[in-house]
DNA sequence: CCACTATTGCTTTTT
DNA sequence: GCAATAGTGG
């Protein structure tokens, strides 16, 4: 079941589980004091940190004294589980940055301003007040992107500019518009979120930076109480996230980080190298240690890996070290079209499957961009191949998910004027826009939320009568509505599905439903499902509030599972810490990858971190690796030619051209018919749903037909299995075709062009 | 004054 | 190919 697994597992070539090498040895049996790892790809460095957790426990430490950090709630959850194996079930807490922070700041929320109850916008929700503001400066949306303004702040945010200090700061420079706007909308943004009782991302971290900072007692409590920190991917911090650190580690600098340099590729969103650098400045008693032996990969892919990583000038010079066998060598393999490369990804994969070499959950696609996976997703569908997408669509993304938490949101903290204007008019209850601005007028005049406000609408000027009820009636609606009553977080949301009639209007009528109305009821079920799940878990305990913090914490990377068997799809970012016995990184071009924007303005320290995203990627693969590259791409829907990746050239590959024109170079899959699509494909007829991924996955997009369909004919989903199509309506892109699945009355409609039907062939 | 449909434009990476 | 806007009918 391990085939995806991090470091610290055992695959085919790594040392016995109890085996250590001396280095490795020397950071679990540290104690006190500052402590740097320094550890390559596959070094062994997750299975350093849970030994030397659970080895501080044997040596008398209290797991309560231990902070361990890393970045995806995924990471944490894996060190705690294999530190309480270790530890003889004494549980260690091991959290992420953020969770770290919003516990915190649950607990001292009054000291910066915010109550206990205060709520976490994700980036939509960050949007949309930047929206709001801009509004009410009189500026459009369009000539200043919501998106681009939010990414400002929130840079600004990383490098610890108030909103104040930035205004000082474009106020220097004159004649840059937009960062003048960004220097204008920043305090307002800000503003809102504190009257909203409402925290980003960001702000975690920096409200508890500076609840550590303007309090000297709580810091040396919590110093005190976290006599030992460690710090995972070290090289990913900020400068907020640094500074929490040393807070913590001031009296008792029994600091431990572990990170590599080579594998820095959040730089985009504030992180700083230099922070793993310049440890040794810092602490200059500390104990270093470097992990440079692989153990994952064959030396073939090790030595390309190591080609091309040498090629950063901003780097300490470091060469990667093997006992492996050599292996085959790193493939490059060139397609004529991204729809060729997908195909011939699939056929490889297909093929080393059916040759027994290795299982489909063996095997992992990269990719920079997650609009790539769309065209994989297509490929792999028609080759009735199962895979599994980290984030296509992700989860809690998905509007009936924002909606519902919403509605969640607004009950726990009724000053969330966020989730208020999400909410209020979904579904559809004749509250629009103007009524919406009238009662935002009056709610900021008045000082109240808008909630409060909805409940004076009588009050409100120029309202008409219409609007007033309605506003009335919504503001009962919430009011009527909380977790004591409901019982648990799981009976709440149906009652509120159920008094909002949220999913009323969707019935298309005449006795089928749409494809897409399908998915939004699976997304609903799914969202019920980690509700029950969660009111299990905490029993007595649960909080709305504790329910909203997990679902806004969560990465759609936490939803990876090794244990189904498919392939796996994700971007490059995503893959880091994992490990796969055959992996593809696709689209391996000039201005994808490296991507354009780091092209751009010709920075070197961007395009290292380009390099440095190709070097992970390359160093996830144990036994294969493929890198893949197509001459011609969709680009915002016109084919373009493309250059191969600069980065090819500076590495050892074996070269397979599949371009030749008009050809078979790349297969397609084998003509559908009934027998044996079932057993190759080694699908279940209707997988179970288990998480937000699972469920998305191959829904997305799919399968271009040649053939059509036709009434009568014999077809198979990969979700809800075989059926016979029962009509075909429409043309062209607005073409549908009814699919009467067995046992089930009722028929499903899907979009011809873009379903995952496999014809079986005429029954 | 709201809801719905057709149309335009922009698209890294994520806690 | 999606999401915010414009336009139209109710």
């Amino acid at each position: 079941m391990d085939n995806l697994a991090t470091a610290d597992s055992s695959p085919p070539h790594s040392l016995a589980p109890d085996q250590l090498t001396p280095a490795q040895r020397t950071a679990v049996d540290h104690f006190e004091g500052p402590l740097l790892v320094l550890a390559g790809p596959g070094s062994g460095k997750t299975r350093v940190i849970t030994r030397r957790m659970a080895r501080l426990v044997e040596r008398g430490v209290d797991p309560r004294q231990i902070l361990a950090v890393t970045f995806t709630n995924k990471a944490a959850e894996e060190m705690a589980a294999r530190v309480e194996r270790l530890a003889g079930g004494r549980p260690v807490a091991v959290s992420t940055f953020h969770r770290f922070c919003a516990r915190l700041l649950r607990d001292h929320a009054e000291l910066v301003g915010l109550q206990a109850n205060y709520t976490i916008l994700d980036t939509t929700d960050q949007k949309q007040v930047v929206r709001t503001v801009l509004d009410e400066l009189n500026l459009d949306a369009v000539h200043f992107p919501p998106a681009r303004i939010s990414g400002r702040i929130s840079r600004a945010k990383n490098e610890q500019q108030t909103a104040e200090s930035l205004q000082a700061n474009s106020v220097s420079r004159v004649g840059n518009h937009f960062q003048e706007v960004v220097a204008r909308v920043y305090p307002r943004y800000q503003d809102f979120l504190l009257r909203a009782n409402a925290v980003d991302f960001d702000d975690l971290l920096l409200h508890v930076q500076q609840l550590l900072t303007e309090n000297p007692e709580l810091r040396s409590r919590l110093d005190q109480q976290y006599r030992f920190v460690m710090v995972d991917e070290y090289q990913d911090t900020n400068l907020v996230q640094y500074g929490i650190v040393r807070l913590l580690s001031h009296d008792h600098p029994n600091l431990c980080v572990t990170g590599d340099p080579d594998q820095s590729i959040y730089g985009w969103r504030g992180a700083r190298v230099d922070n793993i650098l310049r440890f040794e400045q810092d602490y200059p008693d500390a104990t270093v240690v470097r992990l440079e032996e692989n153990f994952r990969s064959t030396a073939a892919i090790l030595r390309s890996a190591d080609q091309l990583i040498a090629h950063n000038q901003l780097r300490k010079a470091k060469s990667l070290i093997t006992q492996n066998p050599e292996g085959d060598a790193v493939e490059l393999l060139v397609y004529g079209s991204a729809q060729d490369e997908a195909h011939g990804i699939s056929a490889r994969i297909h093929e080393l499957v059916s040759r027994n070499e290795c299982t489909y959950g063996d095997c992992a696609v990269f990719y920079r961009v997650n609009s790539m996976s769309r065209q994989l997703e297509q490929a792999l569908s028609r080759w009735g191949i199962p895979y599994q997408v980290i984030a296509g669509v992700a989860f809690f993304e998905r509007a009936e998910v924002k909606d519902l938490l919403g509605y969640l949101r607004l009950i726990e903290n009724p000053a969330d004027d966020a989730a208020f204007a999400r909410v209020v008019n979904k579904p559809p209850r004749r509250i629009g826009k103007v009524t919406q601005s009238k009662l935002a007028r009056y709610a900021t005049t008045e000082k109240i939320n808008r909630l409060e406000a909805a409940a004076h609408a009588k009050q409100i000027p120029n309202l008409s009568k219409p609007a007033t009820t309605a506003l009335l009636r919504f503001h009962e609606l919430i009011d009527g509505l909380n977790l004591a009553d409901a019982g648990s977080v799981a009976e709440l949301l149906r009652t509120i599905i159920d008094r909002t009639r949220y999913t009323a209007g969707w019935q298309t009528g005449l006795g089928k439903s749409s494809e897409q109305d399908i998915q939004r009821q699976a997304v609903i079920d799914e969202l019920l499902a980690l509700a029950t799940q969660y009111d299990e878990d905490l029993g007595d305990e649960r909080s709305l509030a504790g329910f909203l913090e997990i679902t806004s914490l969560v990465a759609d990377t936490d939803a990876i599972d090794p244990s189904q068997g498919n392939v796996t799809l994700m971007t490059l970012h995503a893959a880091k810490g994992l490990e796969f016995p055959t992996v593809f990184v696709a689209g391996v071009e000039q201005n994808l990858l490296p991507h354009e924007r780091s092209l751009r303005d010709d920075n070197p320290r961007e395009i290292e971190e380009e390099r440095r995203l190709l070097f992970v990627g390359m160093t996830r693969a144990i036994d294969r690796l493929s890198l893949t590259l197509a001459a011609q791409r969709d680009l915002h829907g016109q084919s373009r030619s493309t250059i191969p990746s600069q980065f090819l050239n500076e590495m050892q590959l074996s070269m397979r051209d599949n371009t030749i024109p008009g050809d078979t170079a790349v297969p397609r899959p084998p003509l559908p018919d009934a027998g044996n699509t079932m057993g190759r494909s080694g699908m279940a007829d209707s997988p179970l749903l288990t998480t937000g991924a699972a469920l998305l996955n191959g829904t997305g997009e799919a399968a271009t037909l040649e053939q059509g369909f036709a009434v009568g004919m014999a077809v198979r989903h990969p979700r809800y299995g075989r059926g016979t199509v029962v009509a075909v309506d429409g043309f062209a892109r607005n073409r549908t075709v009814t699919v009467r699945f067995e046992d089930s009355d009722e028929g499903v409609s899907f979009q011809a062009a873009h379903c995952p039907l496999q014809p079986l062939g005429r029954s």
